[in-house]
DNA sequence: TTTCAACATGAAACGTTGTTGCATTTGCGC
DNA sequence: GCGCAAATGCAACAACGTTTCATGTTGAAA
């Protein structure tokens, strides 16, 4: 039986307030998972990032030591314990993307279309879908498709 | 240059009121593709099924005339027809299912976790995202998880 | 510190999913 | 019916994902 550090939604933080970030081997350890070369360096990387990547991205970021049998097992680990969530854009588009320190709740991701790049919308929530009452919700997965910001500037 | 049929939304069927369907080769001239075994076979099983099917279910229902390249081709065809979507539940679990006459809304999609079909929740709209403004947004995938009324019932 | 069980790793091999090229067949407008 | 464009199906390929197994690490208890 392992301890699960749950972290509490405190104030809200402003858009250009970042708090100190954990390192990896404490999110190791709050997820219950043993430390490895691999976990650390998929962790630093998708915090370094900020962002979701895909697993493209995050083995040109490894460099030699990416194994791709490795990569499925650490995803699995990571996505298992909480600590990272796998965003399906397309059975063959694939995105992995740190869980926000702080209040993790359910939010949007974003899709462009030109650009192909993946976005958290951490502000923006699911939305409470009420489905007959003879239904049990257990999750709610919303990805919406357009063009983001940057792209949308290029084309004008 | 083809003409795409627009289906206009009338008033509400009631639940249990079922219109006429068109047949497949009615569908797939509307559609502006070419009739073929292959496309009215799978238009006829999704009909008939009246609601979502797997790759495999599709080729259990085809029998021996299923090709599994044409398959794929026949549903990007159809898809691309917007006769049929495609819900994708996981990178590994896809599903098609017929696009429905009448009122052709984006709706949410409804994954049951212990028996994994897939329902088209056509009574559920998707909700209207608030993004940014300098996010431009051409669609929304929305995919509920959870248990079925079915399975929820076999558990008690 | 040493020991050790449990777990992470990586190589090989395999299965599935999806695509491309090409020769052949079929649908459909003329 | 003719002929062109599109659909089909085979082969081959590429990518994605999993399983098995021998080996290397981790972390905790002696």
């Amino acid at each position: 039986m392992e301890i699960k550090v749950v972290f509490l939604c405190g104030r809200k933080r402003g858009r250009n307030e970042h708090h100190r970030m954990k390192n990896a081997t404490d999110i190791l350890k709050e997820g219950g998972l043993k430390k490895s070369a691999q976990r650390i360096a998929v962790i630093n990387i998708l915090q370094a990032k900020q962002k979701p990547l895909s697993e493209d991205a995050i083995k040109g970021e490894m460099g030699e030591i990416y194994d791709r049998i490795t990569f499925y097992r650490t995803m699995q680990a990571l996505c298992g314990a909480g600590i990272v969530h796998k965003i399906i854009v397309d059975n063959t588009v694939v995105e992995y993307a740190l869980n926000a320190e702080g209040c993790p709740h359910e939010h949007v991701h974003f899709f462009c279309t030109v650009c192909h790049a993946v976005t958290c919308m951490r502000d923006v929530a699911v939305h409470r879908y009420r489905l007959p009452a003879d239904y049990e919700q257990t999750g709610c997965e919303v990805l919406i498709k357009g063009v983001c910001p940057s792209c949308l500037k290029a084309t004008r």
